[in-house]
DNA sequence: CGCGGTTGTGAGAGCTTCTAACCAAACAAT
DNA sequence: ATTGTTTGGTTAGAAGCTCTCACAACCGCG
């Protein structure tokens, strides 16, 4: 541990770098953040900066998988701290608040991608934890309510083939872009939850609640942060929450 | 009519430089519409087109707007020409096929906004255009269907204010951003949306289905459209029809 | 102490939007 | 027909960006 002192004061920088990056996404958006920028803000000159990220790329990726860590920990926690009756209205308000507070962070994950940029590999498993938290949610709602209706939305239209390789034959047949290998990644952490879930299928109910679970509140979500709603006369979060309550009712 | 030639060729030229910018938002993201690089395309150098577009950020503008004007146009049509016990779906899968079919526009005006960007007053008004739709599409659905279940979204939390000045004073308390003329303008559109629906009260039951309708839909398309299913092993269509039952039902 | 890797600097290439000055062609009017 | 004005296009240049390179300064180790 001799040379540790250089490698604390590098880590040090590149947070002060990401501090500042997130500040100036907050105040002028994704665009705005600027190497040459940041370094002057930290008093330095434009150059010095690319010794620690190798491109502006590379540290708006940084930013994304750290917002997308914050946001899992922040959704497993509020998961974890409720009572099990509760679990799903507590992970639901949780992703709200958390993009209500920091819109720009929630769009920098679920907006417009960014030109040129893909996700890293990180990404997909930190989303598809994500995804655990939400079927770990919808599974307790289960337990407080009883599952009520259910139509299952995996396999209706000749849809979600049985186990094993499933998602990899079947995105790569009709997916926009071509199946990665983070995409692979991201359906066999899938394929981990759908066996996780004690007595749940593959493309059965729960996948399907799960699903219409991130949709409808993204949906909310999203179009609230974009302030799309601005002028329309209504609280977001009342519709939130009836939302919420429909999922609750088995919707 | 004597220098009309001029003004055609004015607003030719003005047309095929949408038209490229439209064709390297396709290929590049928003970031990679460049003033330059059209002017080159278009066998010009790059001032020559500021005699068309006084900034970049007015080329973007109308951009929007003809997307903005394209999708009302596209959805007011499907609904016109469905059967009215149809005409709920026709306008839902209408609004996925137009954003599947060229899912950069359908960023374009649901994506992240672009940094420096504010939307003109036009913009607001066709939107409330498309909202109107959208409701009349609703309406149609209680024809075929009966309303059903129906919690109010409206006016629960010390809810909608009633009629007259409503939205203005509203939303500039809770609103994100202040409330600009255009969002004023909008919110009267959609008063006048409310007295528009025969027997509808402001923020009644029909105005929050519509105001489902929109989220649950958006929440499906624009997860899809960004590639967020990717490598989940499910068809999106059939979670996107699945929406529009449950909407149907009476979620 | 000295040696070596790390960190910072200034210069500069190549891109961007956008302004300014200038020139030519097309239209309008005397 | 010869003026004058409006319009469309050019090149030059300012200010910004990302990113590369060569060089200097420092910090920690042996």
């Amino acid at each position: 541990m001799a040379t540790a002192r250089r490698e604390r004061y590098r880590k040090q920088t590149r947070e002060e770098a990401k501090a500042v990056a997130l500040a100036q996404l907050a105040e002028s958006g994704t665009a705005g953040i600027s190497v040459n920028a940041i370094a002057k803000a930290m008093g330095m000159t434009g150059p010095a900066l690319y010794r620690y990220f190798a491109s502006r790329d590379e540290l708006l990726t940084e930013l994304i998988t750290d917002t997308y860590r914050d946001l899992a920990e922040t959704l497993a926690q509020a998961v974890a701290d409720a009572a099990p009756a509760d679990r799903f209205r507590a992970m639901a308000r949780a992703l709200r608040d958390w993009a209500k507070r920091q819109p720009d962070r929630y769009l920098l994950i679920y907006g417009t991608p960014v030109p040129g940029y893909h996700a890293p590999p990180e990404t997909a498993e930190i989303a598809a934890g994500m995804m655990r938290t939400i079927f770990e949610a919808c599974s307790a709602v289960g337990d407080s309510v009883g599952d009520s209706v259910g139509d299952s939305v995996g396999d209706a239209d000749g849809g979600a083939d049985g186990g094993g390789a499933t998602a990899h034959g079947a995105t790569a047949s009709h997916g926009p872009q071509p199946l990665t290998e983070l995409e692979a990644e991201l359906a066999r952490h899938l394929e981990g939850v759908d066996s996780w879930v004690p007595g749940e299928q593959p493309g059965g109910e729960l996948k399907g609640r799960a699903l219409r679970t991130w949709t409808r509140l993204h949906g909310v979500i999203s179009l609230d942060v974009q302030g799309q709603f601005a002028g329309m006369g209504f609280d977001p979060s009342v519709l939130f929450e009836a939302e919420i309550d429909a999922l609750v009712r088995g919707g």
